[in-house]
DNA sequence: TTTAAATATTAGAATATTCTAATATAAAAT
DNA sequence: ATTTTATATTAGAATATTCTAATATTTAAA
């Protein structure tokens, strides 16, 4: 079924931006405040909201307010999952890169 | 090192088109041609042909030539990996939906 | 050594994504 | 009630992606 494929890659773009990742990373293990993630990514505000807002409306991260602030979590602990395995397939292309350039 | 998520942004953009995805899917036990990419897909061999190429200069397949035909196949299986733990976060979330949908 | 088969490349229109700047909204504090 | 703080939304220019159609290249077969 060709649709799956659609909507598998439509998950995919959210990972396909290294702000999103970021923000994603900073989920892993704890839920974070806009207020928190703009602190720690060092990025406009309008800019980490319009990225979680994206990563919400597929399902990838929820958002509880506590008092005057909004927190943002992951909503499967499976994205942290992939998203370690690409980070190994990541590393491993570029040790073995690194081992092609030491033999010129 | 926001350089790694950019890196890790580009490999994740390989997985955010249909046909790439099929393509992978495809190649998930075996070696396959060009040709048989073609066929199995029933997608225009230009198009075949740039996503593969795009997947190649990305790392993520390899191909060789076998007489008449080239063939290509994932350079790391866990590239799999990652792509059905996404589609595991994606079958959850599915049935998560129906269940709500179910409720009305 | 010409022809056929398999694959790659190029060009370009249509579409989608990303960021910044400006503005809006909603809850908390005064 | 007003002001402040936290967050969301909108608009739009710059950039990137995707597909189709046309053409090129490479190897094998005749």
């Amino acid at each position: 079924m060709k649709e799956l494929y659609k909507i598998h890659a439509e998950m995919c773009k959210v990972f396909s931006n290294p702000t999103r990742l970021e923000i994603l990373n900073l989920l892993r293990y704890k839920e974070m405040s806009v207020t928190g993630l703009i602190e720690k990514t060092k990025l406009s505000q309008a800019n980490i909201s319009q990225h979680l807002s994206i990563m919400k409306s597929k399902g990838i991260v929820a958002s509880n307010r506590k008092g005057k602030n909004i927190y943002y979590k992951l909503t499967n602990p499976k994205i942290i999952k992939a998203f370690d395995i690409i980070r190994e397939v990541l590393m491993e292309k570029l040790k073995k890169n690194e081992k092609i350039a030491k033999m010129w």
